[in-house]
DNA sequence: TATTAATTGTTATAATATAACATTATTTAG
DNA sequence: CTAAATAATGTTATATTATAACAATTAATA
């Protein structure tokens, strides 16, 4: 591993200019520390462990933030976030959710799907960011 | 038109010994009547114009009835709820959403992506219901 | 240093969803 | 045809998720 998410995220705080603050720290790196995604208040819970309590709008502000910039990912079906180490903004995210063991696989996908693009396209429809959320079973769990 | 889905819907509960009634049938056909995805409060909302101060489970519950049986998709990013008339219940929902006029296309896939397939396989990962929202801006508004 | 901009702290509340139990309606068994 | 079982709804309360609004603080800039 060369560089831990942490480390890139203040770097790119560093390199633009935003603060890479103690709320925002400790947030995206209670998320990265989970195996699973966690709700925002489990978020809060744990956050609750090191600071003296913390109120909703502190995570949900340090979430948006990191999610904007393409460290964070909302799961929507599960409504819960997890870390992403693509290390880089990206339009779209794909998950497979296990729903036996709650394990979450990131898929990195090269392109958007043909029979999407052709879908879209019959509609003039014209994507900006899309989430793929499937859900099924792992390997593990079969 | 052959049959609308209200029509549909009933002719499936007759069939399948499941019951049509008041609840079940105003929910459904509200979402329907609307050109748009709704919450489910804005389902008690105009459910509560014809019916005597219903409360959230009334609403809920006949959401998961046909969510259930494939007569509703829910539009996870959205928290909302839009009528399905494939006329048959299928694993996964592909929804083109529109985020300046609020208007969602679905989409019908003939086949899951294979670039999702793949990915899939690749971690023995076993599918059993997707949804795949993709926001971005209509043909209308461009 | 004074001003501005960015961020966080805090209080309150909005929006979404479900648990639990009582009641009613329908179906099924005898 | 009635009794029991099942399915569904009614009702009360509350859990869960998220945001609005404004005050206070911190950092950057003039």
């Amino acid at each position: 591993m060369s560089q831990s998410l942490i480390e890139k995220a203040a770097q790119f705080c560093e390199n633009n200019k935003y603060r890479f603050t103690e709320p925002r720290e400790r947030v995206l790196s209670i998320i990265a520390a989970s195996a699973k995604p966690l709700g925002a208040y489990e978020v809060l819970e744990q956050l609750g462990l090191v600071t003296q309590n913390p109120k909703p709008p502190t995570v949900y502000r340090a979430i948006e933030f990191w999610q904007t910039h393409g460290f964070i990912h909302r799961i929507e079906s599960l409504n819960a976030y997890i870390t992403c180490d693509a290390g880089h903004r990206h339009k779209g995210s794909q998950f497979m959710i296990c729903d036996d063991c709650g394990t979450v696989i990131e898929t990195h996908l090269c392109s958007f799907p043909q029979s999407l693009k052709d879908s879209a396209a019959q509609n003039a429809f014209i994507p900006s960011r899309w989430s793929f959320e499937i859900h099924g079973t792992c390997g593990n769990c079969t």
